[in-house]
DNA sequence: TCGCTCATGTAATGGGTTACATGATTCA
DNA sequence: TGAATCATGTAACCCATTACATGAGCGA
């Protein structure tokens, strides 16, 4: 899948693959990222196929660079990517919800440590999305305003980003309460 | 992570792979799951650590069984394991927020039909938590009263699939509206 | 001087999915 | 008669993480 992201940021323009580490890992962060070494490894590949294409910009003491730009190929499976419908569910697998379910021997104490450890988390999360955020996206539109309908969608799922912290720090909030009244020591 | 799952479950009692696959699927399925194909693996590495240990009964008219049952090693491995606090922020993968982000080449129309497509599956989603899985504990407690303390637990866990599919039903709604209005055809 | 940014990559390993292979019983 | 349930496993493959390797410039 994380050849369709990058695909999805090389359709902007051309970039090297450390630009698209920063980009993913910033804008899209939240509901996908990826390292690196697996971003080098996805572009060589997307070469291979004819989906991107490649070239060495010399540069004065720095590393050089090396550009990649989507093909028409390239251009063309994102596209067909995009249209493909989603049609069945897709749980999500997260650690700690497994962890808590099979709590129980550890005793109340453990179980309300970790998740106070788990509130504090997700309300630092959920003022970074608050506070931070919102700006960038206004940044890069006084770059490029002719991504105005790009930046609706971008606006959306970061919409969605913090309404999941929302949504989580209540659960916690609830959960702990919960464990205080119903768990023996 | 599989393992702990498998660790988890056989600290109830013991059980096949074929089993462990059911209770999976369908107590932690909304927050892990796994093919039977990793799990029979899986299982085999932890009887090589001698967390597990099995035996095969045989069975008239059906397949033998081969029964796993935690080892001392392996509940106390579980136990180091749920002890061990969370402490870092891990974001979840999530397709359709990927192909939402980029999806403005394909416009106004099949992003529509791709988000109600979504409204469909995470409506059914939410119905079959408010009307199936509450009696599902329920009938366990019957014959397990004194998983009485689990259960709350198992109901925490429960009430976060609900929360999450009620938080991501409304964002589809806004998100629809939204995007009727802001993006041109 | 220490850590960050820029910049590229390979190799080993781990976790998970898909495909393959087998076969009896029971219920609609 | 065909699908679901019970029951076990292996092999190939794909995706992702961790570790390794290199190296200059810049600001605190």
């Amino acid at each position: 899948m994380l050849k369709f992201a990058l695909l999805g940021f090389l359709n902007y323009f051309p970039m090297t693959g450390y630009e698209l580490e920063n980009y993913i890992n910033v804008s899209t962060g939240n509901f996908w990222h990826a390292k690196l070494s697996q971003i080098y490894a996805t572009l060589k590949k997307l070469e291979q196929d004819d989906l991107v294409t490649s070239h060495v910009e010399a540069q004065e003491d720095r590393p050089d660079r090396r550009v990649y730009t989507l093909t028409d190929a390239g251009r063309e499976t994102l596209q067909d990517w995009l249209a493909q419908p989603i049609t069945d569910y897709v749980p999500k697998k997260d650690d700690l919800l497994l962890k808590i379910f099979f709590s129980r021997p550890i005793g109340k104490d453990a179980i309300l440590t970790q998740l106070r450890i788990q509130l504090d988390v997700h309300r630092r999360k959920q003022q970074f999305y608050e506070q931070e955020t919102p700006s960038v996206i206004q940044s890069i539109l006084e770059d490029f305003p002719e991504l105005a309908e790009d930046a609706t969608l971008w606006q959306a799922v970061l919409r969605m980003g913090m309404m999941h912290e929302e949504m989580y720090v209540r659960w916690l909030e609830e959960t702990i309460q919960e464990i205080e009244r119903q768990i023996s020591d």
